[in-house]
DNA sequence: ATTTGACGGTAACCATTTACGATGTAGCTC
DNA sequence: GAGCTACATCGTAAATGGTTACCGTCAAAT
């Protein structure tokens, strides 16, 4: 017995010779390791796992997309959980992950609360977070700076000359794409010494419809904004053809920037301009993050933030006149 | 022991006196229950492997959620592996699931090969296809008639009195997407009379891009098509893009039709008439047979084709006399 | 002849499930 | 009221399929 499962796993201490009777003998059998009894003796499932928000979700498919790839690459399965950022979801199926023990977790989801530090705590394996963060920072985590981002992306709006800029925002609950994403506006504002009104923002779903409506609101309105912020690029794209579904262009008329980089974003005319947020790698760096912890080698610098790029494309342009 | 195994799995004979001590303990001692142990024990882990060409491909994200939404309702969990439509990598996964002793397999890939049928013939466990047969019919498989959608596209595009309809098509190897949708278009042609032009088809791969190449092409031809029959969404997508860049008009100087329904064929303009192919339900009901065939339960037809349905927006008129 | 290292075998261990047997108790019969 | 039966409840131990620490053996080198 010892022997099989050295040559199954590779280990040297055995002859060429038996090496090669065993691969005969497992051949012959049509023998087939067990990974479940192979987990129980070991302590180590290699698997990992997962939770998103939502796998049909372009944003996070891209993005476990890159977690697989590499997860794939230091020999460890997924088993991915749809949670749909409601705390309930998430702190079961962190619990069933953590029962099936899973070598590691890698966490997408809504808020961090104060439940999910708890059902954390009780895991012996590590646990790193991807596109989210917690209040005090003490879990590894591999994120955007989301405030930055819109930052960024309002300020390139400011240096083509707009002053009246509206946003299409999301739910302030949400830490990241929500709230950061509106502070960073806020904060372009104030440093550009733009006055903050109220009725140039409304809240959005972060969907293609909701981004319509929000513009179809900022066309009804008496003194309109000549560009717009939106928190995600499927809503801004939904500003983009409620524009042009009124007869007006982009960026002739308004220009229209967000953040994301969805591959959408090259597929619509005008080609949006928007700040890039590393999809895949979000996913390949958290997921290679984990390996190290779950190897338990020491990693310099357990929070990272990965750096976002604006992309100039056709959708923004310096204001009329 | 044996009564901690009957309180936590629900079994009825333990006096509830007792079973509440149980409790007690488990909350004292923060036992957590090992589901790879219990995996070993009873010879099932509740987890089904899945294996997929591309999670980022918004197609298989919406079908990988339908999956994945049944499996939770029947308390499984899903180990999701890419394979990129390749062989080798779709053979190597297979064997490793099945080493990990899933319950189950949804397999959603390229062509089905010999090699294929000999690795699902060492699997102990049901396997259901999706998305994709086998010659033969012998495993249970969830899919839409590709053909047949194909001719229904096709055949709109006629009825709206076109007779010169190219087509962009993926590469003939793949038998669905590709062949499949070929024939269609193909005998969409001939059952009404119109003689097939080789020069009026394309061969892209499924992207964007490709849409736009092909349809710069049928552009530069002296005697243009007035309809475009698109294999996939995304295509289409292209070649709408690709003749507005041209200054011209869809559907007013041609007619775009394609199939798959992808949530941005409702966020383009002109909103994208398709041949909607239920991608969400594909997932669903291949995991729901999967169940099915996992309990042993007799299924009455293990090989279902559901409907696939042409949705009328605006990418289509009438042929200009 | 002794040491050393490579190799291979033994058995404990991993955390459950489950078949089976033991125990206890209630109800019934006589 | 004793004895018996039936049933509910609970515990014991085997089984699951591996890994791994430990030990013994053997051949080669010193």
């Amino acid at each position: 017995m010892a022997t099989v499962s050295r040559v199954v796993n590779n280990n040297p201490n055995v002859k060429p010779q038996t090496r090669k009777k065993v691969f005969e003998a497992i051949e012959r059998l049509g023998y087939r390791p067990n990974a479940v009894a192979r987990g129980l003796a070991s302590k180590k499932t290699t698997t990992v796992g997962v939770v998103i928000p939502d796998i049909s979700n372009s944003i996070f498919a891209e993005i476990a997309r890159g977690i697989e790839d590499i997860a794939n690459m230091y020999h460890y399965n997924i088993i991915l959980c749809n949670a749909d950022k409601r705390k309930e979801k998430e702190i079961r199926v962190i619990n069933t992950l953590l029962e099936k023990q899973v070598d590691g977790l890698l966490f997408m989801g809504g808020t961090v609360t104060e439940e999910h530090i708890q059902a954390f705590q009780t895991s012996a394996v590590p646990i790193v977070l991807c596109a989210t963060r917690d209040e005090n920072g003490t879990y590894p985590s591999v994120d955007i700076d989301h405030e930055t981002a819109a930052f960024d992306a309002v300020n390139t709006l400011i240096r083509h000359g707009h002053r009246e800029i509206a946003m299409i925002s999301g739910t302030l609950q949400d830490p990241a794409n929500g709230y950061a994403r509106f502070q960073g506006y806020k904060k372009a504002l104030e440093a550009a010494g733009i006055e903050y009104q109220e009725d140039l923002v409304r809240i959005g779903n972060y969907r293609y419809e909701s981004g319509v409506e929000a513009m179809k609101y900022f066309l009804g309105l008496k003194k309109k904004p000549t560009a717009v912020f939106a928190a995600t690029d499927e809503m801004a794209i939904g500003a983009i053809h409620s524009i042009q579904d009124e007869g007006l262009k982009v960026p002739d008329d308004f220009s229209i920037i967000s953040v994301d980089n969805i591959r959408m974003a090259s597929m619509v005319r005008p080609l949006l301009t928007t700040v890039a947020q590393p999809m895949y790698d979000l996913g390949a760096v958290a997921m290679r993050l984990l390996t190290k912890l779950m190897k338990k080698e020491t990693v310099e610098n357990p929070r990272v933030i990965l750096p976002h790029e604006t992309i100039l494309r056709l959708s923004v342009n310096h204001v009329n006149k």
